[in-house]
DNA sequence: GGAACCTATGTCATATTCGACATATACTAG
DNA sequence: CTAGTATATGTCGAATATGACATAGGTTCC
């Protein structure tokens, strides 16, 4: 299995270890969830650019360290709410997020 | 007052008839709503040119007619998440998300 | 009139997401 | 080895979002 379908049965909150149910991923699932790993991806891009740490980030947007390590990991816990409104405190314009949204993570 | 900005008040909670707060939408905030609003839009434009009614969508997307309803009134309790997914199930494409993303609504 | 259809609004119990905290892991410098 | 700094992971109580249901408003047709 390639790193990123790993990453993406992870971000959908599976054990990547559990055999079948690969096929239940419909397109509209698949579609969400790679748009949370671009999101993400954009989170960490933007931090870095910024030279900020994820504490820093956890101040700039109303969170905590761990919050910011769980978006940037586009955790199942953590909502595209929740990464976008952390995007746009961070300075990113709407069609900074709106590159994330269409792009192929 | 005009149309779209009762509209952004709505649907970030606040009671129309409010005095004061007015200057507490941070940017961040007013892009959000926008957002969400524009997401909305096109989820109702999507059912109408599919000439689906409340109740169908609501059967493709796994909810119910008074969720759509909220969600294309772009009603406080309704996530961008939930938006998303439900675009995604009436055949969105991704770009199409990214589109409302990026539109001033 | 009222029956049939569609959309809007209010409420509720359950489910999910949240910030916060503790703790683990990793890397660097003295 | 230890201390300092940064990131990751697990858990929790509180906050928010969810589908479902009831019901209200609105329109069209007979």
């Amino acid at each position: 299995m390639d790193k990123k379908t790993k990453k993406k049965l992870e971000a959908a909150g599976w054990e990547v270890g559990d055999a079948q149910n690969f096929l239940e991923l419909s397109d509209a699932e698949a579609a969400f969830i790679d748009m949370k790993l671009a999101l993400a991806e954009d989170l960490r891009a933007l931090r870095l650019e910024r030279r900020l740490n994820q504490t820093q980030v956890a101040r700039i947007v109303g969170s905590s360290q761990s919050r910011v390590a769980k978006m940037e990991a586009a955790d199942p816990s953590v909502s595209i709410d929740l990464l976008i409104k952390s995007l746009l405190k961070l300075g990113a314009a709407r069609e900074d997020v709106a590159g994330a949204v269409a792009r192929q993570s």
